[in-house]
Order: C-alpha cells, then structure tokens, then sequence
DNA sequence: GTCTATATGCCGATAGAC
DNA sequence: GTCTATCGGCATATAGAC
C-alpha cells in the first residue's frame, strides 16, 4: 500500500487546509461539510472515508491553521523573535480585518467553549505552543505571569479588535496592546 | 393604552432577559427562538410581536446581558471603584466558570464579527461604556492606551480563560491578568 | 398578543453504485 | 475512495384561529 495511503494523504491534508481556513475565517457552525469539501474539490460522501465528524474535523483543523498562521507569522523573522518583533507582526491592522493569515487562536476564542474535549484540548495545545514561543522556546515548564499577560493582549487585542465595528478604536487597540507587550 | 401597552413591553422584557442569560451561555447559533420563548414562557409564534427577527433580538440581548453583568459587578463595590477591585470581581474563577454573572463582552467576543452592523453596534457600544467605567467615568472623549490594555486583559484574560480546557493554566491567566491591571 | 400548524430550507450522517 | 441520493431532524419565518 504505497500510492494509494499516500495519495489519501494528500486528500486528507487538502481537506484539512480548506477547513482550517474556513473555520477560522467563519466559526465553526457557518461552514458546512459541504463547504470544506467543496473547497477541497471533493463532494460531501467522500468526507467520511476521512473524518469520523464534523467535530473531529474541526480538532484537526484548528492545528492545521495554527501551525500555517504561525509560518506566516514567523517567517520573515529572526530564528529566536523578541516578542516586540512578533508582538508588530501579530497585531497589525490587516490581522484584525481578514487578512490572509488569520489566527485561530483569536478568531475562534469563545467558539471553543461550546465544543466537546477534543476540540477543546486542540485549542488548549495550540495555545500553550504560542505561549512558548513568546517565551523563546526556555525549556521551563511553568510559562510565567509575564508571558501570560503577553499571550493575552496579543490573543486578546486581535479577537477585540476584529470584533468591534470602529476602526478607529479598532486601532487604538492593536497600538495599545503593542505598546503593553514591549513595555 | 395604558396597561396593554405597559404589559407588552414587561413581556418584551421578559423575552430580552431570557435571551440576554440564553445567548451570553451559549452563543447566537445554538439558542433557538424556541429556546428564548420557551424560557421566558411562551411559544414561538408570540415571537415576532416583538422582535423582527432573530438578528434584532440579539441585539438587543445583548445590551440587556451587558446592563445585568455590569450590576451584578458593581454592586458590591463603592460608588466609583478602582480598576483593581473591578478586576479582583471580574477576574475571579467563579466567571471563568459558568458563574451567574456572565459578561457577553468576553462570552461573545468572536461571535460577533460573524452578525450585522446592528449586532457589531450593539457590541462596540457596550464595550466602550466598560471602557469608561475602567476610566473612572471621566468626560475624557478619548479612552487612554492604559485603559484599553485593562480592557483586554480583562475581557480577553476572561475569554482566554473560559476557552481553555485545563484549569490550572485558567487559573494562571486569571491571577496573571489581574497582576497586569494592578501593576 | 398568543396560540397551533405549517411552509421552506439547510445540515449531519448514512446507504449503495461504481 | 468518491460519487449521487436520501433519511431524519431542526431552524427561521409565516398564516390563520381565538
């Protein structure tokens, strides 16, 4: 079994890329199954040769964008960013309105409440990833109150500045909070 | 039309509480208007005598959940209290949690750029007047980058706690936020 | 104004052909 | 593995009796 488990693979991962991006942008009960397999070039009966649910789609798919957000987020950057540097990058105007390299940790903050362990645990690992790459990767196992707070005003800062309907405020946020992270 | 009217806006306001409580605990899309009208008990057909959709009564729910969360915070607290005791209540685990007090600034906050303008407004309306309550209600037109950061320590940091699916690193955000507002 | 009944549409999940 | 077709359920919104 050599082409075939790995070309299933390949559909698999196109499947979660096209859900990773709809769910971020659209929350998780806007996109239908329809939706994600259509973006993949697929049709809805094919889905479940892959996913058990639509739920198991969405725990997976929340790592997927995480992991490319965060290759977008750091690629222009050092190989051991200060968080000043990423902190200018994160809360930019063009991530509060769509731009293309959304977050999930922000978009879909009080989405994951509503959802089952699975997805709730997905978000709680990807989350503390973040938060340790704010901290340079130490190999400490507590993250400190310090980085916390920086987790929250980048995290935060964004999910309230996307929300809100003024982008004059909107603004004022995002240099708000870059301003606390460096401070 | 003295009482008529008078006993249509207390059901009305019986409908907006019940959805106010409904929507802040679990979102716009898993409340039905079954759901509000069955909690403030009626059936669904007395609905649109008050509202024109769905859309609007969240709107309005939300205003109403806000005005609740706000007293049920500062009731306890002096007549214009300090940042740190707002954050000492607002910050607590019991919020974190499913307390009683919800705050649909935090619960909602990534709900929101999903609905209308008249939601968004509702929205961006409420969380300014927490942001000058932060403020100590001065007449100031222009909210300071300090109380917008305690804005998002404390409505993010809620939202972030909630989201997440390990209560110690719950807990950990909560006391880090409210370190960060005192400081 | 409130009720019951219904029109209309969408979604998640499954069944069976190829 | 992917397709088409469909089941069953639930949602918003409307119509008409009282």
């Amino acid at each position: 079994m050599g082409w075939k488990s790995e070309h299933k693979q390949q559909t698999k991962a196109r499947i979660l890329s096209a859900a990773g991006q709809l769910f971020t942008r659209l929350g998780y009960e806007r996109v239908s199954i329809d939706d994600v397999m259509a973006a993949a070039g697929l049709t809805r009966g094919a889905f479940y040769a892959h996913f058990g649910s639509k739920s198991e789609l969405y725990a997976e798919a929340i790592v997927t964008a995480a992991i490319r957000a965060r290759n977008l987020l750091l690629e222009p950057l050092s190989e051991s960013p200060s968080v000043d540097a990423i902190a200018a990058r994160y809360l930019s105007p063009e991530r509060a309105r769509d731009g293309d390299a959304r977050c999930p940790l922000a978009f879909l903050a009080t989405d994951i409440h509503q959802r089952d362990d699975q997805v709730r645990d997905a978000y709680t690992r990807v989350l503390k990833g973040f938060a340790r790459t704010l901290a340079g990767n130490t190999t400490a196992v507590e993250l400190s109150p310090q980085t916390l707070r920086q987790l929250v005003l980048l995290v935060g800062g964004l999910a309230l500045a996307r929300a809100v309907n003024d982008p004059a405020l909107s603004q004022c946020l995002l240099d708000a909070c870059r301003q606390g992270v460096n401070g």
